[in-house]
RNA sequence: GCACCGUUCGUCUAGGGGUUAGGACACCGCUCUUUCACAGCGGUAACACGGGUUCAAUUCCCGUACGGUGUACCA
């Protein structure tokens, strides 16, 4: 039977970072696996629903490369993949249920569950469903219920669930997991607005689109019995489950907003490459037993399994994730990342801008910088004509020492176009600038720098005068020589 | 509270009955260097605790502690 998985997010916000790596061992095991990825929107929640959600979620997604064999916005065979579209569906399964006695009856007001929590947790146990006190099908008896039925009484349908009945299922990440019935609460099925809770369908979807893996976040682990009762009350073949460990924040929580950013698209606007934050989030929590630490969506493909997937949660590692983009702007292709970088320089307005001169920039300072649009920011002066003010401490070193103004001119004099030919040459004019002006070489470079640049740190001194060119060093130098 | 899950350097992890417990990020030092960085080299740093089982346990088992998740007409 071949693998089909899917990842099925709410519409209520934009795509977690922590919903990204769900998504993306979905992928990965599909792939691996020549399955079938699909996306199901569970939207059964209409007061969580937030508009453009989904479009938002399937762009995030497709922005880190994790695409979908089915969904609603490909289409597929087992649609509709949108669950309130699905509507009709859920009630007719939960019927199912009502009359195999699987599933019951229950008119409670929200008040009188309340009121039963509190009493539970006054007498010191476990809040739970109390199926022979509160007012439902067994408590009020057939004639009464159906009575209310008809009357119209907003009612809810609870699963029964047997209490006498150890669940158990296998985890592939974790094992064998047992629980007694009597810990599992009669969960609602369908809400008195008609629509299904998740549990119900989840169950009836992943049964209906055949599902054959149920790869999702460790936070479903203690409802999985739910779902097993569910699929056997409805005598269907439970789908195997794999609970992922979740990321969590620096103080072990689960990972939000406070410790930093966590939806996908503002990694995306940070200026993180989607294949260095897809690298980095598939090694959270998962390994192939490799010290390398390098994977591309290929590799990923070929060497995921969900055994290797760790069992303990993982705290979320900005810093190596910086790390790690820079790792990649180090790799990529410099015309590539020069394209990229057009929009950026024509918005700022500089006029140094031609590709393959960009490239050629890129190359120069990529070393020191972890983001591709800190390029812009360290090597303003390679892009710009007008340059940031001097610093007091840059103005002072320059102005402090005549003999730095008489190396600098010394300098300016003998640029010629030979001497941007040629690393030796360059050396060797500083060198006899700074001798003819009394002053060691070192002393010179800085305030070199500093003239041509406005920067006290940057790259390559001589590749910078390369790159900018006669004219521009030309006109820097005189700038400070003779100011207007 | 109850249920479930988890626990190897600060962090991500490899490993697994007998190892100098390996790698990466971060941190520190050295080298290179006109600066910063890169690179290279080196360093600090971990098997939560207690019982078993065993010739031998960080590795298997059981407890404890600690942490997390769940406990909704949310997913």
């Amino acid at each position: 039977m071949s693998v089909r998985v899917r990842f099925a997010p709410s519409p209520t916000g934009f795509l977690h970072i922590g919903s990204l790596r769900t998504a993306l061992y979905n992928y990965l095991f599909a792939r691996h696996h020549g399955g079938t990825c699909i996306l199901r929107i569970e939207d059964t929640d209409r007061t969580r629903f937030v508009e453009g959600a989904i479009e938002e979620q399937i762009s995030s997604l497709a922005w880190a490369g994790v695409t979908f064999d089915e969904g609603p916005h490909v289409g597929g065979n087992y649609g509709p993949y949108t669950q309130s579209e699905r509507f009709d569906l859920y009630r007719e399964y939960g019927m199912k249920l009502v009359d195999n006695g699987t599933a019951y009856y229950a008119f409670d007001t929200s008040e009188e569950l309340d009121a039963m929590r509190q009493r539970q947790q006054a007498a010191g146990i476990a809040p739970k469903y109390d199926r022979s006190a509160m007012r439902n099908q067994y408590t009020l008896g057939e004639d009464e219920t159906r009575r209310l039925l008809d009357e119209g009484a907003a009612h809810v349908i609870r699963l029964k669930v047997p209490l006498h009945q150890d669940v158990r299922f296998s985890d592939v990440i974790r094992g064998e997991v047992i629980v007694n019935g009597r810990e599992i609460d009669d969960q609602i099925l369908l809400k008195s607005d008609g629509f299904p809770t998740y549990h119900l369908a989840n169950v009836v979807d992943d049964h209906l689109m055949e599902i054959t893996h149920v790869i999702r976040a460790e936070e479903w682990l203690p409802s999985t019995p739910k779902h097993i009762i569910l699929y056997q009350a409805f005598g269907w073949e439970p789908p195997t489950f794999a609970h992922v460990p979740l990321l969590l924040n620096p103080d072990r929580s689960k990972m939000s907003k406070r410790h930093g950013d966590v939806m996908v698209r503002d990694f995306a606007r940070k200026g993180f490459f989607p294949e260095a934050l897809v690298n980095f989030v598939a090694l959270c929590g998962w390994n192939p037993g490799s010290d390398n630490e390098f994977y591309s969506m290929q590799d990923l493909i070929s060497s995921f399994t969900l055994e290797r997937v760790n069992k303990a949660g993982a705290v979320f590692d900005y810093q190596k994730l910086n790390w790690m983009n820079g790792e990649y702007l180090k790799q990529r292709d410099a015309q590539d990342l020069a394209r990229e970088l057009h929009p950026l320089l024509v918005e700022r307005g500089y006029p140094h801008i031609e590709p393959s001169y960009v490239a050629d920039v890129i190359v120069l300072v990529r070393e020191r910088v972890a983001f591709l649009s800190d390029v812009v920011e360290f090597a303003d002066y390679l892009f710009g004509d007008v340059l940031p003010p001097l610093s007091d401490e840059a103005s002072a070193l320059l102005s402090g020492n005549d003999k730095i103004s008489v190396a600098i001119d010394s300098f300016r004099k003998g640029l010629v176009p030979s001497v941007l030919e040629d690393a030796d040459a360059f050396k060797g004019l500083a060198q006899q600038s700074a001798e003819a002006a009394g002053i060691k070489m070192g002393a010179l470079l800085k305030p070199l720098r500093l003239v041509l640049t406005h920067r006290e740190v940057g790259a390559d001194l001589f590749r910078t005068v390369q790159l900018l060119g006669l004219e521009r060093c030309l006109s820097r130098l005189d700038a400070f020589l003779s100011p207007s």
